[in-house]
DNA sequence: CTAATAGCTATAGCGGCTATAGGTTCAAGG
DNA sequence: CCTTGAACCTATAGCCGCTATAGCTATTAG
């Protein structure tokens, strides 16, 4: 179970192996000990360390409210309103992402419907993007990143 | 109308001085004639273009895909095969989005749902993103970016 | 004419990786 | 035991689409 490679590591958390690299270069992931040649040896800390960040990564948090909620999981006697409030403001910043990714959504489906499959000068693609008053949403509105 | 500063034209346009200059140097945006100063001077077609870049950005389409689309912008008379394609794609890509954003907005609400805003140990914030197998969902699988 | 504002170039940084080059170590097969 | 080839190492650059900084010059309003 213990003493992985960083290969091995990377088959069992899903993460790259140069992404893992990475995570331990700005310190997001704790630097393993090395075998006498110098090559990486994880344990079993580390795989679950490591599927933790990759978790909240899939779920659109960014490394540094990770590593918040990292440090918060080493204190598991704190209240966790802290944890609350990282998970609300992500699951808000998602939502709104979503609602413009609808508006933008509305807009291309009324583009390509409306394409009428002749010449570039009379598409609907075109148009729409040239002139914005043809749009009925108002997707520029908010941000969806 | 003419002769605009790239102040002006950032104002009419909703595009930054800086993301101006940017687009020229990656020769998004034509480069304009100079002022005996050697400022820029940019004219109404240089506002239309910089119009349709930024409409384009709020949909979401990439730099290259408006390249091409300025491309044909510039031939009205081929067909708009491609432009349609290229509209296509961007849905598609929005629609594949919305719903990797959905499923993460799922997970995320039954994570802020279930905490029981006690301590960091019992946390289900903490515990979901330890703990993959507590998700219902599978927002893992397909990507959202 | 002066002073504030706006412009200029060049360069570096953001997030979160990914790719490349050029070298070293490890592990399995013979 | 030795060879081979896969996996590992570091360092650096690049991706996208900007944004920020520094140090300078041009324009414009009063």
């Amino acid at each position: 179970m213990t003493d992985l490679s960083i290969g091995k590591l990377a088959t069992r958390s899903g993460v790259k192996v140069p992404t893992i690299r990475y995570y331990e270069s700005i310190g997001m992931l704790e630097a393993p000990p090395r075998s006498p040649g110098g090559q990486r040896r994880y344990g079993a800390d580390h795989l679950e360390q490591l599927r933790f960040i990759r978790h909240g990564r899939e779920l659109g948090f960014g490394l540094d409210d990770l590593r918040a909620l990292q440090d918060l999981t080493a204190r598991p006697d704190r209240p966790c309103e802290e944890a609350d409030a990282i998970a609300r403001k992500q699951l808000a910043d998602v939502e709104r992402r979503i609602a413009g990714l609808e508006a933008v959504r509305d807009e291309l489906e009324r583009m390509v419907e409306r394409c009428s499959h002749g010449v570039v000068d009379e598409c609907r693609v075109i148009q729409t993007l040239s002139d914005h008053a043809l749009c009925e949403g108002d997707h520029g509105t908010s941000g969806e990143h």
